[in-house]
DNA sequence: GTTCTTACA
DNA sequence: TGTAAGCA
């Protein structure tokens, strides 16, 4: 398919998935034409980056556990240098604290609205200025 | 009509 | 990221 295809099956648009190959992400074969063509695999591919992206991973990072997302997990272990798990490692702890911190501005927030739907409760039946 | 590259906002 | 230009 071509990149306007994969744009409309992912959600993604053409520019974005341009930028995506232009960071390494993925790589699109040329037609003839030099239209890029992509088959069916990477519309999962796609999608396993954007959840990737949306978890907060930069793009560098993701460019480095990518083929390790393709292949079997059998093959996951010999394939994990030192250096990869220290990566991962270092990613896990800053999504942890992104849900940490995530998670005190949903309660601030919470706490919040409670206050104000209680004070509101008594101007449901608004007097008109006179 | 669709895609491509380059470049600017 | 969006959008525009100028091609193919």
């Amino acid at each position: 398919m071509r990149i306007g295809e994969l744009a409309a099956r992912t959600g993604t648009s053409r520019r974005l998935l341009r930028y995506y190959e232009e960071q390494g992400l993925i790589v699109a074969t040329r037609a003839a034409n030099g239209y890029r063509e992509y088959d069916d695999r990477f519309v999962d591919r796609v999608k396993q980056i954007r959840g990737l992206l949306d978890a907060g991973l930069p793009t560098r990072i993701i460019k480095q556990i990518l083929p390790c997302l393709d292949k079997p997990r059998t093959i996951y272990f010999p394939d994990a240098t030192p250096e990869m798990l220290a990566t991962l490692e270092r990613e896990r702890d800053r999504m942890t604290e992104r849900i940490e911190f995530l998670t005190r501005n949903r309660d601030a927030i919470n706490e919040y609205l409670d206050v104000v739907r209680a004070n509101r409760q008594p101007d449901v039946e608004l007097e008109p200025a006179v």
